[in-house]
DNA sequence: TAAAACTACGTAGTTAACTACATAAATACA
DNA sequence: TGTATTTATGTAGTTAACTACGTAGTTTTA
């Protein structure tokens, strides 16, 4: 499989990331599924973020997980369907919305927590080769951070 | 940036993954841009297989590249329309429909070779960190060739 | 203190992949 | 040899992110 992509090498990396990228994600789909659970991996960072910090506005999320706002909001609609949190308006300023973790979204995250756990192990072994995959995304963020890919084609000379 | 993230580790993974995957295109695309080439990185792997082996058939080249082929379809309808490959039935099968770069294309490929090779330089210089990215996504492939995410989380004691 | 600028949120439309299903040609087999 | 199966391609609709743009509060400033 993919021996042309694969040679032509690290400019295919973007193409490489997002696979990955993908089929980790189904996996998890069907993990959520294999426990009973009815849970998205991509509610997952939304979830965690205001498990850990209780009640934040849709811009405060956002800038949290990294995603836009126009992503975060239309994440927040299907927790909110899903009855997973609630949102109220900050009496403070008008414009911002509150959302927090309702009862249903706090047990589900009690329900979860042990398969989290699980998840994190099996990632682990996943990905803790002789060079680590999470290390590896660390030092790349950073590097980019410094200067972008942009920036270095630039200064190639 | 991504505090909770971050701190919620290996099971963003897949989040971190499609970002980095994300700026990376988006960075290649204005570098093309910069060159004042007319390309989209996404055709690069159907573009570089064709250049490599000159003339493939719709699932020859979705295999190869390790996308369905709805959507190398989709990729060869774009390249159609820019001109850039060519299509014809196979004499043999009548069913195949085989592809190959058009004279617009290769020139393109001459065009593009340079900057390739500038673009190599940079992606090595970004990602070359003391865990090599490129040889942790090919290691991570390989151990889930051996035991995908679903079967190792199954696994865990 | 009214106008200008900024911030928070929302909507519409796009993108680049996917799955599911349909059709036609080629091949295998009863 | 005609029917069933497989293979190659195509179409329709979905998904999960995005950008662009609009509106309504809040803050700054002339």
């Amino acid at each position: 499989m993919s021996n042309v992509i694969n040679e032509s090498g690290i400019l295919a990396i973007s193409t490489r990331l997002q696979r990955l990228a993908d089929s980790l994600r189904k996996d998890g789909q069907q993990i959520y599924k294999a426990h009973g659970i009815d849970f998205e991996p991509k509610w997952f960072p939304v979830i965690y973020t205001l498990y850990s910090k209780d009640t934040m506005s849709v811009m405060e999320i956002a800038a949290e997980i990294g995603y836009t706002h126009p992503s975060t909001i239309s994440l927040l609609k299907e927790l909110e369907k899903q009855k997973l949190i609630r949102s109220r308006k900050d009496k403070q300023d008008e414009r911002k919305r509150l959302l927090t973790l309702s009862e249903k979204g706090q047990e589900l995250v009690q329900q979860m927590l042990p398969v989290w756990k699980r998840m994190e192990k099996a990632l682990t072994a996943l990905t803790n080769t002789s060079n680590n995959l999470m290390a590896a995304i660390a030092e790349v963020e950073a590097q980019m951070e410094v200067k972008g890919f942009f920036e270095r084609e630039r200064g190639i000379r």
